[in-house]
DNA sequence: TCAGGATGAGTAGCATGCAACAGGTTACTC
DNA sequence: GAGTAACCTGTTGCATGCTACTCATCCTGA
């Protein structure tokens, strides 16, 4: 964990920094930590850091307790599909209207981050595939003109992105979700709403599928059937 | 702006005065006010302040500003129009499914709930209708089973109720909305996933319309067109 | 041996002190 | 009289002291 750097808000420094850790894995779900700690690895007073965790608690990734520390939070497999079923009723839409108003330049901007996106996979670049990744998505949900929108569903992938589950399973998974993104540029390039959307929807479901398969795997006892069947719930019904 | 009560931690209690406050229009957006003053008017020191004002910060509801003290936002039409667009692509669905799920128990919490609104309509009792209105909403996306998804819609039916704009146009529109959820009472009934869902995206719709037009009829030069237009933007599609 | 209470270590929650800073006002210089 | 610099007021941002609380351990007494 880095040192601060003067001249910023230390909360808001502090506030990343320890996102960043949970993120890279160097603070882990479950367990438990106290404010002073985490104070004096970072070289400040005890203020900045709770109020980041009180920032990072409303985030959902930490839970205060009271006396007792802070505990990075486990997130729940049901709490998982929770996100993925929300993810599913913003983004195809988005994508929609994005496909209908991107513009040439805007295109080649996406062609460009694709690839950012396949260079880094090759390169067998983890953390670079998914800042590209990030960058693709958030272009994207930029484009429908809400950026209301396009805030609340960054910090959804970021809640995910913070348990450290981004290990792909298999280059089969990881070439899936290539075409995937090749599937939703080409509905881009085409301006097709609806392709997009589908693409979209695609894209974001089988994410969750592998998600929810890996967790499953790695828990004896769990089933993902469950856990699959509720992912489509809110989606199922053309309303 | 009552007293603290002790026992609960005083930052989640202020939190949660503010936000009352300002949704009563006891503070009013574009006004400026400083923690200080804020903590003196609360009985209470800096420190619990301050952090209820960077937990409000990141809803949207103020701005703080360094060395210069806190601001009630202002939201704008666009905002307004933002929030609506994510209301309407998450309300109909979780209405849907909670159409599919709900109990004999249930339908008879919502008659009551709903018997409040209309009381409280009826008495003129302005809060007591929001609040009413309010449990009415949280139970019915309650039941779509996404404790996540209900948090998330109920911070976005806070950001604009914070900006006091509730004030109900007229007696007319009043009794549309009163129809409206009678519709959705109905499709609950009949247990109706896909009536339950567009009485709710009428609904939300309603209500978005109705407050565009207002702000625009406050705001000599505005129309209400282009906002009314972006409204159904994103769900325009059948995707 | 075991139950139960005392105790101590560690924690968050809150109050407060202090410094840095922004903005407006005043006073001073030219 | 105009422009500029100093200053004064009010504010946040951060550090730190203190209190109340939780939990685990140990000690006591039967």
């Amino acid at each position: 964990m880095q040192q601060v750097t003067p001249g910023v808000s230390l909360t808001a420094q502090v506030t990343d920094m320890l996102r960043a850790a949970i993120t890279s894995g160097e603070m882990t779900p479950g367990e438990h930590y106290s404010a002073i700690g985490l104070a004096e690895r970072l070289g400040v007073s005890r203020t900045p850091v709770r109020e980041a965790l009180q920032l990072l608690e409303k985030e959902g990734i930490v839970r205060i307790e009271k006396n007792r520390g802070v505990r990075v939070l486990q997130i729940s497999l049901d709490e998982i599909v929770q996100i993925f079923q929300i993810r599913i009723l913003l983004e195809p839409p988005a994508a929609a209207r994005a496909a209908e108003m991107v513009t040439k330049h805007e295109l080649a901007h996406f062609r460009e981050l694709h690839g950012r996106i396949l260079d880094a996979a090759a390169a067998d670049d983890g953390p670079g595939t998914l800042q590209a990744d990030k960058e693709f998505h958030l272009f994207l949900m930029g484009l429908a003109g809400n950026p209301r929108l396009t805030a609340l569903d960054g910090e959804l992938r970021n809640l995910v992105l913070a348990q450290g589950l981004v290990t792909i399973p298999s280059i089969r998974s990881s070439q899936d979700l290539a075409d995937d993104r090749r599937g939703i540029l080409d509905a881009l390039e085409r301006q097709d709403p609806l392709a997009a959307s589908a693409a979209v929807r695609e894209h974001v479901t089988r994410t969750a599928r592998l998600l929810i398969s890996g967790v499953c795997a790695k828990t004896p006892g769990l089933s993902s059937d469950a856990y699959l069947a509720k992912l489509d719930q809110l989606t199922k019904l053309r309303t």
